[in-house]
RNA sequence: CGGAGCGUAGCGCAGCUUGGUAGCGCACCACAAUGGGGUUGUGGGGGUCGAAGGUUCGAAUCCUUUCGCUCCGACCA
């Protein structure tokens, strides 16, 4: 490709609404171009690096055993109303309406239409298992489309649906998915780990995610440092305390404590440390206006999903507002404490392990100190309520925590039969009988892997691409194209060449000064650049420079098509 | 949805407080010079100032309404 024919739409400036490199870096190297919040036009130089994505991913799928087809995008409700998830998905599926008022949604996921095709297509257990996979686009009405491509509301996706007789088949297939994605990421020459996830909304049993590994993403996963064990910070346990709780060392006093609100504030104002203090929140119960006291080490950080999944405790997570608080413990938000509370209380683990402890008095400027459960209160309900911390043991056993950021770019999940059942989606077994067949949900959020993929490979001057998915391979750059026969001769003699040997190359031959072109390279992030000049054909060589180098080297010219081949082979191993 | 902010040329912004010819940089077009890290000069094209209504002799500027976008909190590939 010349870029006189595929014209490079970089700007210099940044946009001021992108927020993160990977959107930046898309819109300044004319990747994508928006329309509106969450819908964004793919370029060309944009469209290339999603289809090589794209490529990878179906490969590896048709690889895997998986059979390709397309679904419709828009959905009829009915489906949707048999499934329970019209009602139950909420504000986030896009609804309409054709001219007959029949109703309709844009699809943001496809199992209620999948079930609906498996159970029309399969009879027979001897059809199973199958695993079907699309690559489409999705809509989802999200409540803040953010950072581009990265959360839009439109996007494209990979999913797949497998069915099942056994459990035993679903588990085979669910760990053949979890090779396969490895093996996509792994192509796409990204960093990334297969953490435990939550099965969130969708429910089922085994759930994992696929997070590419990036500074600035928005998932924290929690690593052991000894084993492999990984796990979304939201599901890694905190285990119990080791050893029993110390005896009581201190009286219990009351200490004036003026102004003083916030863990940090009291801690430095008593001269301690955070965790011999315990925070109490107060959240919402089940009940109708109930409210429930949540008690943690004042060191630690509650992890929402947890306590919403405790019985007593209202879902989704809500805070008592100041004025609930102040009507039913009659003091401000920084001094609750759980000694002589009125309303139920549940502490986590850690805090329940706590001797002589620092806690609110219930009174506006009052602490108690020297606190201990079982002497001065009654030893707390306890539950697993918080956020696991750098230096945790590992929940598996073996070695601690570490804590690291992460994208989620894929989630695979065991449903069971939730879909199935509801759909009355049956094959008849070896006995003849009805059977509800089990299933599995594959996805992989395509687009949002070019995003991932910038947020992890970019420096000052632009993209770095991973050579599987980059928009071309190879940078070809002649100085003074229209000045010298020299270097137009050679430099199209070269594009023939390794266009010949199947290399993806990008022939600058605009009509620009040299540090126009480099720049636009290095924005665009081609991993492997050929400079031919005058300079060079002297001595019969070409500069040869990786996207990662600060050096040129030169290499001769009839040596450069088998370099560069034997470079891009090692990149795509 | 709640809170904050922004809408002026394709992009980045000034002008608004104190109403009076709509500006700057980048990009774009033409010509010339330059030619190995976003070069320079000269000349040029492009804007119903988000929209509607109001106040006024006169509104980008003041008032009201409305739409859109971005950011901070609850969702997910």
């Amino acid at each position: 490709m010349r870029t006189s024919q595929f014209p490079l739409q970089t700007v210099k400036e940044t946009p001021s609404e992108a927020e993160v490199a990977s959107h930046q870096l898309m819109l300044r190297a004319g990747m994508i171009r928006k329309l509106a919040s969450g819908l964004y036009t793919w370029l060309p130089l944009g469209l290339r690096v999603l289809r090589k994505v794209e490529g990878i991913v179906r490969d590896e799928m048709n690889r895997a055993g998986a059979l390709e087809l397309l679904m419709p995008a828009v959905q009829p409700a009915e489906l949707w109303l048999e499934s329970g998830r019209w009602e139950k998905y909420g504000p986030e599926l896009l609804r309409l309406n054709d001219r007959h008022q029949r109703e309709f949604c844009f699809g943001p996921t496809h199992e209620e239409i999948i079930t609906d095709l498996a159970r029309n297509e399969l009879q027979s257990y001897k059809q199973l298992p199958v695993n079907y996979y699309q690559i489409q686009t999705k809509f989802r009405d999200e409540i803040r489309p953010r950072f581009g491509v990265m959360r839009a509301r439109e996007f494209l996706m990979k999913d797949a649906y497998s069915f099942h007789a056994s459990q035993d088949s679903l588990q085979q297939t669910y760990d053949q998915m979890y090779a396969t994605y490895s093996r996509i990421f792994e192509r796409c020459g990204l960093m990334f780990r297969a953490v435990q996830a939550d099965t969130g909304s969708i429910g089922g049993n085994a759930s994992h995610e696929f997070h590419v590994l990036a500074d600035s993403g928005e998932d924290a996963i929690a690593f052991s440092t000894a084993s492999d064990y990984a796990a979304n910070l939201e599901l890694a346990e905190a285990l119990v305390p080791a050893g029993e709780r110390p005896a009581p060392a201190a009286e219990m006093k009351t200490v004036d404590t003026p102004e003083q609100h916030s863990i940090d504030e009291v801690s430095t104002f008593l001269n301690t440390d955070p965790s011999s203090c315990l925070k109490t929140l107060i959240v919402h119960g089940t009940e109708e206006e109930s409210l429930v006291a949540l008690v943690l080490r004042g060191d630690h950080e509650l992890n929402p999903i947890k306590a919403e999944k405790l019985e007593m405790v209202a879902e989704p997570l809500t805070m008592a507002t100041d004025e609930e608080i102040k009507s039913a413990i009659g003091c401000s938000v920084g001094s609750i404490g759980p000694v002589d509370i009125n309303i139920p209380l549940i502490a986590d683990r850690s805090a329940a392990a706590v001797a002589d402890f620092i806690c609110g008095a219930n009174k506006d400027g009052k602490h108690y100190t020297g606190v201990n459960w079982e002497r001065d209160l009654p030893a707390p309900q306890t539950a697993d309520l918080r956020n696991v911390q750098e230096g945790d043991p590992s929940p598996d056993g073996k070695g601690s925590i570490t804590i690291a950021r992460g994208i989620e770019v894929g989630h695979i999940f065991q449903l069971g039969q939730r879909y199935s059942e509801a759909m009355n989606a049956t094959i008849l077994d070896e006995n003849g009988r009805a059977q509800v067949m089990t299933m599995g949900c594959y996805g992989i959020g395509v687009s949002r892997v070019v995003a991932a993929a910038i947020e992890q490979n970019h420096d000052e001057k632009g993209i770095i691409w991973p050579a599987a998915i980059a928009p071309f391979q190879v940078a070809l750059l002649p100085m003074k194209l229209n000045k010298s026969h020299r270097v137009q001769e050679a430099v199209e003699q070269l594009y023939n060449e390794l266009q010949d040997a199947g290399i993806d190359v990008l022939l600058d031959d605009r009509d620009v000064r040299p540090g126009f072109m480099f720049a636009d390279m290095e924005l665009t992030g081609i991993p492997h650049r050929i400079v031919v000049g005058e300079r060079g054909l002297d001595e019969g060589t070409v500069e040869y420079r990786g996207r990662r180098e600060t050096e040129n080297s030169m290499i001769a010219i009839d040596q450069i098509v088998s370099v560069l081949r034997e470079r891009l082979s090692n990149d795509t191993t």
